[in-house]
DNA sequence: CCACGGCCTTGAGGTAGGTCAAGTCCCGCG
DNA sequence: CGCGGGACTTGACCTACCTCAAGGCCGTGG
């Protein structure tokens, strides 16, 4: 670990309530490694050995059946993978894959549970980073039980975008095909429903999107339901 | 609250650290109340006032749009809703409905948040409770991704039967309206989502469902991807 | 320069599941 | 006993999305 990597683990949720002295405690037994592109740091099905905090870059967390992989959700900096798992030491539910080279905290799974029982302040910050998971989560779940395709994108990009007036720019967390997976189409679908909103303003290409009139589009989409989903960092 | 509650209490896995002074402290703040079927405590948008946690009954959370509601999970003794929101103080994503008469918890926001940062043992509890809600919430959503509608009715029945070999009979958690919910399709499809099944020995009406042979089930399945969904009752 | 392989888009057609509309069963109540 | 209403089922039809297939676009490498 690097005297550099503090400033980026202590902005995670996790150490809120930390003091200088805990911080240096708990991470005694930790190490930071940097991970190029595609490396998959949780396989699904396994029993975790770490606890891994994002502390630069972007992981993707993917379901796996026999027929295929979907994205559930989108992690970066301050966010710990798979927390739950590793709590109840408990089987993966999902494979984490690098979408970019990323610094990675890894805090061994029985050490981290040990800590969990004992520092207050690391138990509240566990529930912090719990509860805005918790909400990202439902608010997926609503979006696909409650919208159409349409609309899940429409929500999906005004989530990304900050809360203003007049025109913006939102960058998509990854390519065309990971946003389709995130949000439960395929990716020729996806490529239709930004079609169906061009009329609606959104506009763009790549990974940069652009939205003409967010009010418009937020009545469009009934609101959309999607909470402060990115909002968390 | 009465003497009786108090083992009702020890059970959530909230207070599983807890020592006895621990609870009293707690729960000096807190009130019970036994409320009639189809009483709302929250609803969704509006800001916590209470954490409620349930001691006896049923509650289903469901999520709302202007179109239509969804329930999204039931939740039974033991649990808390809806911590998230009550810990960040934010608007419910949910309203919450009892589904039966029910005995609940009443712990006023204010104090629950001031008790989370002074006591571990409660915070780790919470990081328990999160940590299923968490994999029930995440088998959700993969299911809903991965799996068609007679895999997810599947998978759902072989979630809520005992792991055992041989004929299964599994009480369902509510009626079909909202079993349909839960599962994202309508009564109608889970009603031939059943018929589909009964080919392969899943019989029975109103909420008691019969599996014949649960290993075959399974294999169809793609093995069900929900997690312990109930088993952490 | 062209060839090649991702990645995205577009088109055409199929299908799972939604919608609308009966119909049946069951239960409470007069 | 008959009636009325809710819950569930079944049928017929429709549509949103998937699947399969064919291009465009663009970066990399010969």
């Amino acid at each position: 670990m690097r005297a550099a990597d503090l400033p980026f683990i202590r902005r995670s949720r996790l150490f809120a309530l930390a003091s200088e002295q805990d911080l240096a405690a708990l991470l005694a037994t930790c190490f930071v490694q940097s991970l190029p592109k595609s490396t998959t740091p949780c396989q699904q099905g396994e029993k975790p050995e770490f606890l891994h905090v994002v502390l630069s870059g972007r992981v993707g967390l993917f379901g796996e059946s026999p027929r295929e992989a979907a994205l559930i959700e989108f992690f970066g900096p301050g966010d710990a993978f798979i927390l739950p798992a590793v709590m109840l030491d408990s089987p993966y539910l999902m494979t984490a894959r690098l979408l970019e080279e990323s610094r990675l905290l890894f805090w061994p799974a029985a050490a981290f549970r040990a800590q969990m029982r004992v520092n207050g302040s690391l138990a509240y910050g566990a529930t912090l980073l719990l509860s805005s998971y918790w909400r990202a989560l439902i608010g997926q779940i609503k979006d696909l039980k409650l919208l159409s395709a349409i609309e899940r994108l429409s929500a999906f990009l005004l989530a990304l975008a900050p809360r203003q007036t007049g025109s913006v720019t939102v960058t998509l967390p990854g390519g065309r095909r990971l946003i389709a997976g995130r949000l439960g189409v395929t990716p020729q679908s996806l490529s239709r429903a930004f079609a169906a909103l061009r009329p609606l303003g959104v506009t763009g290409s790549g990974r940069n999107v652009s939205i003409s009139d967010p009010a418009r589009l937020r009545q469009f989409g009934g609101g959309g339901v999607l909470p402060d989903l990115l909002g968390r960092r």
